[in-house]
RNA sequence: CGGGGCGUAGCGCAGCCUGGUUAGCGCGCCUGCCUUGGGAGCAGGAGGUCGUAGGUUCGAAUCCUACCGCCCCGACCA
């Protein structure tokens, strides 16, 4: 690509819209332009970087025995309708009439229509398992899009199903799709764990997410130092300690807590600590309140609380809320004689003799004990893992980080084809539905997830694997014949020989050719220039050491080579 | 949806509080000269419905109201 005839609008300032590294990089470097809130158009540049995630996961797609279609943006309300989801996907469905008022929506994902083609296409045993993909265009009505193409509404992603006869098929299509994404992850140069993940609403039995780690990630993943696991925190299974103190219960009691309303001041107050408090929840669960009790020192995991109370969704309610459902003003809340439904996490049902909210300004209750003392519907692992939680796996101890979630798979079962009668016959001629897993890759994510991790003060450094050009060739002077010479044969031969390669053709002064050679992350860099005249030598430099050599314009492809060879994964 | 911030030239901003000629600055862009290995210099120039609509006023970028758009925080522990 000759620079002087694309579209590659580098900016010297920042606009103010960015806020993290990725979004801030990627408008200076002119990967995209905003259209609106969450949707971009792909300029030039940007698109080349999604080109390389794209073929990569193609490669690896197919290498493992995926196939690829494309399916359609528009999808009729009714097939979701079939899936049920129609009503229970969000108003992330962006939904809409056509001119013959029937009902549609923008496709946020397609196992519905997978679906659809697979019970009329497919019918025996014999044409199984099939794994079918696509890389396409989503949307998704995002709360708040942000960070650029991190969160966006309308992005690229790449969407695998497998069709199984079988739970144990199914298992070993997910096992391939695992595996072929750790392949891609890696090939694409990224610092990536594989977790174990809550499954959505997607749905399904069990899931792992990919992640990219990076600071400006949106999910945060605990892993174990001394084994293998490793999950999203949403999902972290806590192991209960033993408790064998044995504490006879002793007798309820009410004590005056004047002002008192935060765990803190409760416990400093009181002269205790805050395990030995129980703060009480109120959450709405599908317009139904629930009160939840944890320890005072821990956090409520909402999705655990979701996945218990099979609830579509559940949010924390504000003071004024709390107070027109229970009549009591935040902080004072406790579960005795509380008359709406009290779940309660795993840790407090071993607690003995604990503190509660009194329900009642300015009292809170002491040695209290739950089923004793008020009504509790369910016990569960409903709070949040921390560090001082040992692993769930081997007791070890966990860490905590960051993740960018740039790839998730899913075992879905039969929710989708039994929903929507997709159904084969089996070896005895009986009718069985497809047993189906699911794996989406965001495509238009990892580019911003590999900036996250691969950049420094003067810009991108892109991995080879994911540089829209392997190669810059800046022509330092362009009225000078044989530097002009010279640079226009590294550029044709260069490309001869498959490196993609960017030449700086451009009216500009080398100062600005430099800068933006930074900017844009190309990984290797070849100047010529004076000293081409003085000494018959061209600069070869390496973007993340910023090691240069001079070598002979003859030698510039096989060193160029051997470099990017090294550096190809 | 709540909270906060912002909307003035392609980008980054000043001006607004305290209304008053042709609305500024830096970068970028155009022309010329000069320069050419890390975003040069000089000279000249183009480019603005001050987000939109309404109101107040002799007069509005500036004050008031409504709307639109964008960004950030939150969907958070009582």
């Amino acid at each position: 690509m000759r620079y002087s005839e694309t579209l590659l609008p580098t900016l010297k300032e920042t606009p103010a819209e960015a806020e993290i590294v990725s979004h801030r990089l990627m408008l200076r470097a002119g990967f995209m332009h905003k259209l609106t809130s969450g949707i971009y158009s792909y300029l030039p540049y940007g698109l080349a970087a999604i080109r390389k995630v794209e073929n990569i996961v193609r490669e690896e797609m197919n290498r493992a025995g995926a196939h690829e279609l494309l399916m359609p943006s528009v999808q009729p309300a009714d097939l979701w309708k079939e899936s049920g989801r129609y009503e229970k996907y969000g108003p992330e469905l962006l939904r809409f009439r056509d001119r013959h008022d029937r009902e549609s929506c923008l496709g946020p994902t397609h196992e519905e229509v997978i679906t659809d083609i697979i019970r009329k296409m497919l019918h025996s045993y014999r044409d199984l398992p099939i794994n079918l993909y696509q890389i396409q265009t989503k949307f998704r009505d995002e709360i708040r899009p942000r960070f650029g193409l991190m969160r966006g509404r309308e992005f690229i992603m790449k969407d695998a199903y497998s069709f199984d006869v079988s739970d144990s098929a199914a298992e070993i299509s997910y096992r391939r799709m695992y595996e072929a994404y750790r392949r891609i992850f890696t090939r694409c140069g990224l610092e990536f764990r594989a977790v174990q993940a809550d499954s959505g609403a997607i749905g399904g039995s069990f899931s792992h997410e990919f992640m990219v780690l990076a600071e400006t990630g949106e999910d945060t993943v605990v892993f174990c130092r001394e084994c293998e696991y490793a999950a999203n925190i949403e999902k972290a299974v806590i192991r209960l300690k033993e408790n064998n103190q044995v504490e006879p219960l002793a007798e309820l009691e009410k004590v005056e807590t004047p002002g008192k309303r935060k765990v803190d001041a409760v416990c400093e107050f009181l002269q205790i600590s805050p395990d030995q408090l129980v703060k009480t929840l109120v959450f709405i669960a599908d317009s139904v309140p629930v009160g939840v009790l944890v320890r005072g020192d821990r956090e409520v995991e909402e999705v655990k609380l979701k996945n218990l109370l099979g609830a579509a969704d559940v949010e924390m309610i504000d003071d004024k809320q709390v107070y027109d459902i229970t009549g009591v003003p935040t902080g004072y809340l406790g579960p005795v004689g509380l008359t709406i439904k009290i779940v309660v996490d795993q840790e407090v049902e071993s607690m003995v003799n604990f503190y509660v909210g009194g329900n009642e300004k300015n009292y809170h209750m002491k040695n209290v004990n739950a089923i004793r003392d008020f009504e509790v519907s369910a016990v569960a692992d409903l709070r949040q893992i921390t560090t001082t939680d040992p692993c769930p796996e081997c007791g070890g101890k966990l860490e905590l980080t960051e993740g960018i979630e740039v790839g998730h798979v899913f075992k879905l079962g039969t929710g989708y084809s039994e929903s929507m009668q997709a159904t084969f016959q089996d070896e005895n001629g009986q009718e069985k539905p497809f047993v189906m897993g699911c794996y989406g890759i965001g495509v238009s994510r990892v580019v911003a997830a590999a900036i996250e991790q691969n950049h420094d003060d003067n810009g991108i450094i892109f991995p080879v694997p994911l540089a829209p050009y392997t190669v810059i060739v800046l022509n330092l002077g362009l009225k000078d014949k044989k530097i002009t010479e010279a640079a226009e044969r590294l550029y044709s031969e260069l490309q001869s020989q498959g490196v993609d390669v960017l030449l700086d053709d451009r009216d500009e002064r080398p100062g600005s050719k430099f800068k933006d050679a930074d900017l844009l992350g190309v990984p290797f860099r070849v100047t010529v220039g004076k000293s081409l005249t003085n000494s018959g030598l061209v600069e070869v430099r390496d973007r993340k050491s910023g090691a240069t050599e001079e070598v002979t314009p003859d030698q510039v492809v096989a060193v160029l080579l051997s470099k990017i060879a090294v550096e190809q994964i």
